[in-house]
DNA sequence: GATGAATGAGGCTTCATTCAT
DNA sequence: GATGAATGAAGCCTCATTCAT
């Protein structure tokens, strides 16, 4: 393995990405966008509580109380962040599920590969939906928690079908799960554009690994 | 997958765990041990900058200007926790790697079962030491993430040493090492001791995934 | 006495009235009047330091900046209902001391009667004015003090007119002053027209008490 | 009348005194103390919203952080000075009431020189209390009301047993009350110790009012 | 070893006001 | 007239830390 391949893993940091990556369809014009794309790199970078609102305003070159013109509070702006990355990733992974053959290897690899592929390309905005989901009151986690649970639940069911189908050969469902999810999730805080690898490789190559894991050594 | 099970994944909570838990070697007699515990569970819930040293003296009972007859700073009750969940971590691993056959695929059995139970056993310390090392100064962190990158290299030697001997079938090692890496320390997110699984277990199915993930479906 | 009215007393609030009233000849027609209008309830009821210029603007159902189309500054609509509060109480003070027989105890009759009155009809205006006035800067209050000390005088003078007549036996004029003029103030505090009097029935009693004040159990 | 007493009535300030005064048994001693009697002060002047943390801790000669090692919060510290009052004045009357001759002539003129004097010795206890009780929630501002409302029962009871046994002539108890308890709240305003009356002097003339009101012309 | 008091720095948020549109 | 955005100042309060006791 080469060595800047494996610097990526060397660090400090909580997150290898530097790009500040939204979802296309998110308006990024005006202070509102500047102080959310802003929020995302800070609170992917130091953490919720770790990020002043001062802080926040500088990066935006703004005084901080103009912040408070577009987010009623500083926990807005985290739930904002929050709920764009669970809805960009629910989003992605029911596509991905309806959108092929009904297989469970093809629907399991597809499904994987959008989850995956959405923590390569928006790395920061996964780290912050994963680690951050904590501060927020339960009133304004409740949506991402939904999208959450709706999300697992559909890779919980296409290994459930590809066991049931015969094609899966996986010693506990429940493990093989948490597995895939995890490996996938954890992309977020390792991959970096700078590292020569494209977000479609490392989806199409956990997809493998996804599907190793399920059918076993056959 | 039953519900009890799929609900531990279902939480705003950072860590599904609720026992604090160190290495049995680390001595907890007294208030420093007493701090040291509490402030485990504190950071790993809530973060080190989400925790404030009078959390942490209600939580040990203490006033917080006696915190400081036993650790100089707060940062220093974090460094504290890093070192002992790295070395922890490294010493098992390094451990695991010598005692046993050297076959790749033995050896990357007892490695990654190392690591998985490290993660299992200990998930507070685990997030602490994977999710607040950002929050240290550099001179404090430096010896952590020296563990660590040793920790790491030992995986990718071992994968490596099983590619070369034609036993491992990897498209990829560097996305072996942080997919197999990734899904344990997914592990200390979500292992609870309440689950149905022991640590051993987990460890096991884990390190099959793994040698699923390196042999490929041949 | 019923309960009703002693539960008229019994309360947090700072005066018990709910109606908005000013009197008659103020427009409060279009934004500005309805910037009065809830300025002066607002201002009443938590005062001027306690009533921000966005409750203000809440309660107006416009936005804030708009205030500033009307008036210069907060302290201005203050400024204004401490004006208006004045002039009317001195004007009915004026008028009613001018309008009837000469001699002490009839005209004493009548000012007392409109100072109540003026509190009875307009709790919110003179809570206003009479608990704001602080709040003022010394130009802006000068001419409110010169209408209050006028009126003032004219209470003196009318018993200090008893007294040299030989109608009123009283047993210190300033006392006497102080007591009926204070009497007369609280009446905005505790006046409610939910309550079964008429202002006007207070008024009458209230001179009442005044003339027994000055007149003594002869 | 002289001007030097006519010109204490005539002044911007909600308050006339310039003495910090509280009850003998209250406990002044160190920084709580200091914070307690500046308070007091300032809550009178300029009102409990028109008084800022820095305001209070710049009275006092301490940084503002260290009125949180005393009083929880600054409502707290008004809340305080509002039980203060209370109580001193309910106790006052209570020990007025019960000290004397049972006849409501006698009786009436002890609870009223009790109301006023309380109001003259402790003029800015009594506008803090009187006025600023609006800006406490209303568990902290509960007890408070308890005690005004016995006390007001108190004078209701007087007025009501010198109607009973005909000793008093009065056209309307309720109005009879108001305006008694009324004119003695008003003292804490405009009495002041550079005045030429003692408190005492104050008490007794009011306490003749309060019986010309109740027994009438006779 | 423990603590109450103190503090400088900074936390988040609201303040009254301005101004270009 | 009305407003969205902006801002310097200030609001209350908590921060981590120190120190005398």
């Amino acid at each position: 393995m080469t060595n800047d391949r494996s610097a990526a893993l060397a660090t400090q940091r909580r997150i290898a990405a530097s790009d500040i990556r939204l979802p296309e369809h998110i308006l990024l014009e005006g202070t509102s966008g500047r102080i959310l794309r802003e929020a995302l790199q800070l609170f992917a970078e130091r953490g919720f509580y770790g990020t002043s609102i001062r802080d926040l305003a500088v990066a935006c070159e703004i005084r901080s109380a103009t912040l408070y013109s577009h987010y009623p509070t500083k926990e807005n702006v985290l739930a904002e962040l929050v709920r764009i990355g669970h809805e960009e990733h629910h989003r992605r992974l029911t596509e991905a599920a309806a959108a092929g053959p009904a297989d469970p290897a093809s629907r399991l690899r597809r499904v994987v590969r959008a989850h995956v592929l959405a923590h390569a390309e928006f790395p920061m905005l996964a780290v912050v939906a994963n680690n951050e989901l904590h501060a927020l009151s339960p009133e304004l986690a409740g949506p991402a928690l939904m999208l959450r649970a709706a999300g697992r639940q559909l890779l919980i069911d296409t290994i459930n079908e590809g066991i049931a189908a015969g094609v899966f050969d996986v010693p506990d469902a429940f493990l093989a799960v948490t597995a895939i999810s995890g490996m996938g999730m954890r992309v977020a805080n390792w991959y970096d554009s700078a590292l020569p690898y494209e977000p479609n490789e490392v989806a199409d190559t956990y997809a493998d690994f996804a599907l190793r894991i399920t059918k076993g050594n056959s």
